[in-house]
DNA sequence: CATCAACCGTACCGTACGTTACGGTTCGGC
DNA sequence: GCCGAACCGTAACGTACGGTACGGTTGATG
């Protein structure tokens, strides 16, 4: 398997360049400040004029930074065969896990604390980077799943995308904006799968035939 | 009816202190820049000195800011009498109505996104603050009702925080997170009775007796 | 070895902003 | 009218940080 290629500009990333973002990306997570041109820099071993001369500005870096994160979380799609209401199930469950896993780590907060603080600016928007790349994504990974649930009698909606927006509601519920505001909640492995199964249960209350 | 009282540290707010703190929020609504001590002091016409005398810092000020929306945003409490189905389902989609209405509004997509940025620094902590006013106090609110729904035989739940936080989840799904990132969705007054509707039946559908 | 590009480390500059200081003005109390 | 407290407007200070410049080093190429 091949790689995923991340662009800046029109070149791929080389690894010193990787190393230069794992730089950023430690940086981010430890705290909101802290992640400076001149902390990079220190963090990473490089000179800032480097790193300008690879990301152009300070707002470069955090896109490179972010949409790097972004090409790190890779959930395992959920194939669509042999779909009876089990393994329809299955696959909801996994991706309820999976989405609950990211959404409370410790990278993908601080990296929407930043995006979000900086949305609303006018600016490179960081915010649609994170939007496409998380909220968005997970949409486009799991209509095909609930179409091929509908096609298979086994749901029962009309939009597909509204149906989607329900099964995130169930499963993320105020999980999200509680870790963001800094409420130190505790997201174990057995409370996500709880959380999971629960969810599944509930979807198929509301949206199976 | 007395007027709320906010506080700070031990003294009321003047009506000159409301007028400078609805200045900061203006500042603050308008877009995360523009919110400096110099700016502030200008909007409101008055001095930096005086801010400082009265907010002690930066923070101080901000965390007032935070504190006097949050008083400002006073939904109005869900009586519990007669309660029969129709009385409770009334009573939940006017929750709802009232809470995507708040959350959509620009103070508070503005609000949070300042809390959020602030969030996971030490400091002063405006994520609790406004956990404390939003979030939490949401479900200080609804909980009454919940369980005399459950104690009328009209609802069905184990553990009430958590068909509150089921609740949520269906009222708000992925709207906060988008408004916070930027996405610019319509949530028009239809869009909102829409929701509110599908999410009271929802809860039914999971949650009723 | 000579050369050249890339890069590291550091010093430097300009600006934005939090914070403090101060002179001038208003206003209530005596 | 006099005094002091509160406050306005503005100037000034210190610092953090984004961005730039430059000398020294490394490493590949011929």
């Amino acid at each position: 398997m091949t790689p995923p290629i991340l662009t800046i500009g029109d070149d791929i990333l080389t690894a010193r360049q990787k190393d230069v973002l794992d730089a950023a990306l430690g940086l981010l997570v430890e705290g909101g400040d802290g992640l400076t041109m001149t902390g990079v820099a220190r963090r990473a071993s490089c000179s800032k004029e480097t790193l300008y001369k690879w990301f152009g500005d300070r707002d470069g870096l955090l896109t490179a930074t972010v949409q790097w994160q972004a090409a790190k979380v890779r959930m395992v799609p959920v194939d669509r065969e042999r779909l009876d209401k089990r393994a329809l199930g299955i696959a909801l469950e996994k991706f309820a896990r999976d989405l609950l896993s990211v959404l409370s780590g410790d990278a993908s907060v601080a990296l929407n604390r930043l995006a979000v603080s900086h949305a609303g600016q006018e600016k490179r928007d960081l915010g649609m980077i994170v939007l496409e790349n998380g909220r968005y994504a997970m949409g486009r990974r799991l209509k095909p799943v609930l179409d091929a649930g509908r096609d298979a009698g086994l749901l029962k909606f009309e939009d597909c995308e509204d149906a989607f927006r329900s099964f995130f509601g169930l499963v993320v519920r105020d999980v999200q904006i509680r870790l963001l505001l800094g409420d130190r909640m505790k997201l174990d492995e057995k409370t996500i799968l709880d959380d999971a199964r629960r969810a599944r249960e509930q979807f198929f209350a509301l949206y199976g035939a």
